[in-house]
DNA sequence: CGGTGTGAAGAGCTTCACAGCA
DNA sequence: TGCTGTGAAGCTCTTCACACCG
């Protein structure tokens, strides 16, 4: 298939055609009318767009279940991330291969960021190594960090962090989950609450805040 | 600090106050003019509210290291779930205790759903066995399911699928990392890329997508 | 013809600003 | 007086509909 329409696309994606081609049209204008879009032309485009043209070096700190999960994840490769070191503090960890990449020890962890020139930085480890790391990190000179644990990072102005949370996408089956069961449901506004829901709990925490508003960068605890 | 106002959690949220108020709105009157919001109350009635009250059982399938991960992942329990079972094909885990829970061979994964009336999976398989294993979930009587593997799963009408796919939120940084090192910046239109990206690749597999729309339902390989 | 590219209309969400109540 | 609750204004994102071109 050397071209594909935006019907087509659009179908695949879940959204409305027109709302794809008027996305496409911002990056410019890379289909032919009558027939389509160049798969091949579009899909470079758009890897370029989103950097996926370029070698990523990324560390990941925390060598635990989720640490080595995410160093076996084979999507980080096509996606130009490369594993550029796993960092544990856990002396009998290091020199144990995981994933095909020997584990360093932490008191490596600023001669490796900067021999690689790693700006991205990923925390697996427990929520109270968290931010200690996430200070040694920065101070390395990483800018971009990719929190699992389950803590808010407070970070300079400059650095950004997106928090993943493992259960969140758990907590909104079981809230579609709740609103098949039952009730006649007031819809749109409480998926709102999500993203506010954990300060009331918190009441604290400064936020260290992701680029974009769809994280929700404090959650209850 | 037994009451706060709305201006404090919108500062904790990162969002206007005014916002907060408005969606607080939507789910009552729980607040007191001239003081604030009772903290203790606003947090029940939040948590009520999101379903966090209740208990959901639910199934982790595939007990590799993110299996393990989530398994161990102390968030869950807090938010009202509870791992009823680990599922695992290879016959060699049976018995073998996982965060303390036996795991369980994938024969019994009919009758564990339906002892224990679990209505939400965790799919956390290689990509080749992710479609089997929903489907054999749905057919037991799963509604929703949390799928980590990287494959798009498709599912009959009824049936709630969200995607985690743990390298996208990589990718967002790396997005903005490039847009910090350089050039001038097309701002908000390549965001919404994100969700269209992969389907120039894929151009195919039907989708299962999500009751919202902010977890893409298909990503590049 | 068929399908893109896009101005204009429409819908939904956010912010303002202030009345009203403890 | 201080802070909530909310109509109305403003803004952004989505969808429509069609001119235009291969």
């Amino acid at each position: 298939m050397p071209t594909v329409s935006s019907e087509e696309l659009a179908a695949a994606a879940g959204v409305n055609s027109a709302k794809l081609r008027k996305d496409f049209s911002y990056l410019g204008s890379y289909g032919t009318r009558g027939v389509g879009y160049d798969v091949e032309y579009l899909v470079y485009q758009i890897s370029r767009e989103l950097g996926l043209t370029q070698d990523w070096p990324v560390v990941i700190v925390g060598i635990g279940n989720l640490g080595a999960a995410l160093a076996n994840y084979g999507g980080f490769a096509s996606r130009g991330f490369r594993v550029a070191a796993l960092i544990d503090a856990d002396p009998a960890m290091a020199g144990k291969p995981v994933a095909g990449i020997p584990v360093q020890h932490t008191d490596e962890l600023e001669k490796i960021i900067d021999d690689n020139g790693v700006s991205i930085g990923v925390i697996a480890t427990p929520a109270g190594a968290a931010q200690q790391v996430c200070e040694r990190l920065v101070a390395a000179g990483v800018t971009s960090i990719l929190n699992f644990a389950p803590t808010v990072l407070s970070v300079p102005d400059g650095v950004d962090v997106r928090k993943v949370d493992l259960s969140i996408e758990l907590q909104i089956l079981a809230f579609h989950e709740q609103r098949k069961a039952g009730e006649e449901a007031e819809a749109q506004a409480d998926a709102a609450l999500e993203a506010e829901a954990g300060a009331a709990a918190a009441a604290a925490g400064k936020s260290g805040k992701g680029p974009d508003g769809d994280v929700p960068a404090v959650m209850p605890a």
